[in-house]
DNA sequence: GTCTATAACATGATAGAC
DNA sequence: GTCTATCATGTTATAGAC
């Protein structure tokens, strides 16, 4: 029955996590809760944290399926904008306190879960990809038509973390934040694709694609020459 | 001995921390080292966290202090940009390990060190006033010119950040990253100040002012005066 | 070999004696 | 103000059931 204990492990988890909090339940509640000892819920899940990745993944998932049909119902890329933004805040609603503790551990360098880990690659990589979608055919210069995903989800990052310590009812500024950016990007890309402004652009553009360079050559990417600054 | 006590655990802390992290070091490695009991530590520091809130404030002054001294030296807005972050890395730059331990609670919405926090209220506005210094008399619009010093209070966050996830050698990635982006700095302002795109500029400035607005009326802050964040 | 349960350990934090 | 127990909890080790 391996499947189903570790399914109703992870499922009693994030029930209680909702419930009381990521700090407040304990891995002896959880598997109390799950009818399974300390020792079992350990063995399906190498760590607290793992379960914190856990519902991580989940997330992605539901917003994938949540931007998609945001996407269909939405008409040029502003309202493709607040709908992939507005899609993750629903997702994650009932879960702000959640947040907090994946925060904590996509920060810190030491862990394996960072945001920046290999480990969590192929989550991001999704959520990437559905900002790119977000982005869609829209024209601009290919140089910002490359970096406004990774530009976009970098921004979304920090959305949830405002959002997760938004204290307005219904998280309603957190709301209209998104609201006003979805307004501005389009002006703005408008505004960078002046032909007057290229050069600096240019700048720009490079600036911040050294700064989305691999740290570490990536086990499924040959080292690439002449990237070591 | 009181302050000479509590002074003495928190040298060996930090000594600590540079030496073996944050995380390797316990609360009784600490208090050995300080020739204390585990109780007499926690009876000057109330958590962990507290040790690491002391360090943050310790750098916050050095930064003061460095800081200035390369504003002594500099010539324009561009030098003076390079002068405020080289010198927060120069800082910090033997505790990256330390970054993150900081990081995981100021990320933390429940934590009282939350950055966003009025705890930490004091320490960040007194970071937030050295980019004002940096500033300085720069001619620009008056609604950039009130907003910048916390844009780059936030970017300077986003540094130590990649800093702390820097794996190149000393680090030069973020260095280099820091020297691009104090040479774009003048002319974004420059190009932002253009009569032409003031009605983007109003919205982009209103978007982001209102992102900084205070959450709560902190309890040490009468509701009076209009600032916090 | 695959799963489960129990005991033990390390460490952050607290209570209460002196 | 300092100490000695003691607790709570994440995690690991060990032993057993099937």
């Amino acid at each position: 029955m391996s499947d189903e204990t570790g399914a109703r492990i992870r499922k009693k988890a994030l029930a209680l996590f909702r419930k009381r909090g990521f700090e407040r339940t304990t891995m002896r509640d959880i598997a109390r809760a799950a009818k399974v000892s300390l020792g079992a819920a350990y063995y399906y899940f190498p760590s607290k944290d793992a379960l914190v990745l856990s519902y991580y993944e989940d997330m992605q998932l539901a917003h994938d399926k949540a931007a998609r049909a945001a996407f269909r119902g939405a008409n040029g890329l502003e309202e493709r904008v607040r709908g992939v933004l507005h899609s993750k805040l629903d997702v994650v609603a009932d879960d702000r306190h959640l947040l907090g503790a994946i925060f904590r551990t996509a920060v810190d360098p030491e862990s394996a879960l960072s945001a920046f880990a290999s480990s969590t690659g192929g989550v991001r990589q999704q959520s990437v990809a559905i900002f790119d979608e977000a982005v869609g055919d829209e024209p601009m210069p290919e140089d910002i038509r490359a970096l406004l995903p990774k530009a976009m989800w970098l921004l979304h990052v920090g959305m949830l973390l405002y959002f997760a310590h938004d204290q307005s009812p219904g998280q309603i500024r957190t709301r209209h934040l998104v609201d006003d950016a979805a307004r501005v990007i389009v002006p703005l890309i408008a505004m960078a694709s002046l032909p007057m402004l290229a050069p600096m652009r240019e700048e720009l553009v490079r600036l911040v694609a050294r700064a989305f360079e691999p740290q570490v050559p990536s086990p499924s990417t040959p080292p690439a020459p002449g990237e070591s600054s």
